[in-house]
DNA sequence: TTGCAATCTCTACAAGTGTAGAGTAGTCTT
DNA sequence: AAGACTACTCTACACTTGTAGAGATTGCAA
């Protein structure tokens, strides 16, 4: 499949994690649900959300006078996007050196690295038996 | 200190890895080194520079007609601030989900798992004899 | 049917980012 | 001293991103 390296924006960001929570939906309630959050008023939210049916991220199905989107990518492909462009710009594109830095900087906590010794250790043991490219 | 958050953009990452391995250097140096990885030309260059500066991002120094540039920032706190950008943005600001993500998503190989494995087994004997906050 | 409320459409605009041309000034060479 | 280099300064321009106002539409209540 594509695979593209999805490259949100911060607003792009709060507006598709609202649109996750609630699609299908029209605009007007991500409105609503990210007053608090964000103080934009509705044409603020219309335009991002306008833009972002042009760039491929959201998708919409008009219903008589109401526009009702959905999302286009999975949060996991966003999240990955995300990682992928740090790791693109800060770490030459390698993964390794990336966790590798975290965990040499102090990022983490004993508690945090002992989650994460134990999670490798299963996740070493279950996919073991799979084929790897 | 401050910590700030540094969020370089694209062109700002390509210039400041140069910096960092030809500090002090003129503008037309990075430019030059630049040269094949990016075509830009010398006025390019030396906006972003100058922008950057502006920024707090280099720090220049005037040696009669030439212009020394060096980084104000080490590589580990952009690359700090880049991940933190990821963070926020994708994992709402918690480092433990993210490092999950990576590990769940079969982003890492058997032979990355065992590196981390014996990474995280080193740094957690290291460091457990300091206080921790 | 008239008016109101909800929703949409269109347009705009400032700041930031990528990109660069044209002209200026200092320095080296002959 | 004049030309050639080299590095710098200033200005510009298009595109993206954040932000929003004003007006057009549509559907429903009275």
């Amino acid at each position: 499949m594509a695979e593209k390296n999805y490259e949100l924006t911060e607003a792009e960001w709060a507006i598709i994690q609202t649109v996750w929570e609630n699609e299908p939906c029209a605009a007007p309630t991500i409105q609503e649900e990210l007053e608090g959050q964000k103080s934009w008023h509705y044409s603020t939210v219309k335009t991002l959300m306008d833009r972002m049916v042009t760039k491929g991220l959201l998708t919409t199905e008009r219903i008589r006078n109401l526009i009702l989107y959905r999302s286009a990518i999975t949060r996991t492909e966003a999240q990955t996007g995300e990682i992928m462009r740090a790791v693109k710009r800060a770490f030459d594109g390698a993964l390794t050196p990336m966790m590798q830095f975290l965990l040499d900087e102090n990022h983490l906590s004993q508690k945090q690295l002992a989650e994460l010794q134990a999670l490798i250790k299963k996740k070493r043991s279950k996919s073991g038996t799979y084929k790897r490219k």
